[in-house]
DNA sequence: AATAAGTTTTCAATATCTCGAATATTTTGA
DNA sequence: TCAAAATATTCGAGATATTGAAAACTTATT
């Protein structure tokens, strides 16, 4: 069920390397950025030139990926199905409470962040697209886990551990169900240091063109204690919208 | 030589599937897209699931790639240790000649191009960074070439195999040592539909911060045979701006 | 509601990639 | 300039992914 094929994972672990890195490797940096063999990184970076994803930078040994990847990535978002819709709604959301917003969907046992969108305070909450959090221990995870029925919730509570992974964590499966009656009961769901501490996350279903999603807001738990309330009614104000996108 | 590592060329490849498909695909839809069996490309999609490069939209099993790909791409090109500095001379020629300008240099036997800034025509020279193209018929290809000394040269024109790509290719040995000779009086290199029919390619050497590449214009053979000599002063102007820049 | 057509998942033999070690090359330092 | 250190490349045994085939599951059609 984990990640499986090697390769794949080590080839974009290249490109995040150089991303992270911000200047031209030689063959033997890259390897220990992505810890890989030197000798099996080899064959991934003549590949990676064959096909024009980079290219060896000045004279030395140095490469550094070509444009090519971006305009991929490009050509992928320009026709994203979805955050065309869904961005202005989630920037209004961000620009009322000036907090991360963070919009994210079931993948797998896990959640996967689908656009983020980050606040504006220089403490902040900060995330990126594609990042993997617990069903358990993240405010989007539990509005997934709510939405389930009796017998799926069961299903999947026995097969995810319930890690703990802060001291606030609900490790024990009876205060999560309990977590996640209140949530339902008041129509959003709260994590308290629960994943990261001193993070309070709040999250409410949405469902864009009928797609199952949650849109969460994040931030310092003693700053958003201060707005609860109100940032709350504000998150289910745009959970609605959401709602009533995109008719797909 | 060629492309070795076949799951890093997949891998990609199902990122240029989505950004060709425009929408999301099912696992036999993307299979097919990039020609692999069904049961292989299964384990490449959980891979990519795994690490929240993709996700599955909607209620249905079709899936499309997250904004990941691109955050990793923008990262990689926001310190891109040449572009910034070229990207304005490049856009200049490009608007006083209205066609097409390529940066690019040589990779193994090959050329690629860094970065393309396409023209203001309807009909223009259109092309991607990252695309491959043979030294001996590309107009930055015959920069490449003419640069080398005599040994080098030998050897590469018997290593690489003259393919004939079009009727005007110069796929004979003596043609097209001839034809650098005339490029190296003139200081820029031509080739007249000799990689694409009608497309006229004009290339000189530029060497921002030391490191060897070659600037390059291209268009219909007719267009641009109706402007030859002003455009070719124009390039060597901008090879010259991009010699001086960037001291690394 | 049943059947057919298409799609996804699993499986184990096989083709391919990976890795450490040895070799070759380049860079660094004196 | 030479020696030492670092880096890159090659190679074969062993680890891993790939594949067609078959089973399980969905969706479309009658």
């Amino acid at each position: 069920m984990n990640a499986k094929v090697r390769t794949a994972v080590r080839t974009l672990e290249a490109f995040e390397a150089f991303g992270r890195s911000q200047k031209p490797l030689t063959l033997s940096e890259l390897a220990r950025a992505i810890g890989v063999p030197v000798s099996s990184c080899h064959g991934l970076v003549a590949t990676l030139r064959n096909r024009g994803y980079i290219y060896s930078v000045g004279n030395n040994r140095r490469v550094y990926p070509t444009r090519r990847l971006l305009d991929v990535a490009e050509a992928i978002v320009r026709n994203d199905p979805l955050l065309e819709f869904v961005e202005p709604v989630l920037t209004r959301l961000r620009d009322d409470t000036g907090e991360t917003v963070i919009l994210g969907t079931r993948e797998g046992d896990g959640v996967v962040y689908l656009e983020v969108v980050e606040g504006l305070h220089t403490i902040r909450y900060s995330a990126k697209p594609g990042e993997i959090k617990p069903l358990h221990s993240s405010a989007i995870g539990k509005v997934v886990l709510a939405s389930l029925d009796e017998g799926a919730l069961a299903k999947t509570l026995a097969r995810i551990a319930l890690e703990r992974i802060t001291p606030a964590t609900l490790a024990d499966e009876d205060a999560l169900r309990r977590d996640l009656e209140d949530g339902r009961r008041r129509g959003f769901f709260v994590t308290r240091g629960e994943n990261v501490a001193d993070v309070m996350g709040m999250a409410a279903p949405a469902a864009p063109g009928g797609q199952a999603l949650a849109v969460a807001l994040a931030g310092p738990i003693e700053r958003m204690d201060r707005s609860f309330d109100a940032h709350a009614e504000r998150l289910l104000v745009a959970a609605r919208e959401l709602s009533g996108l995109g008719a797909d």
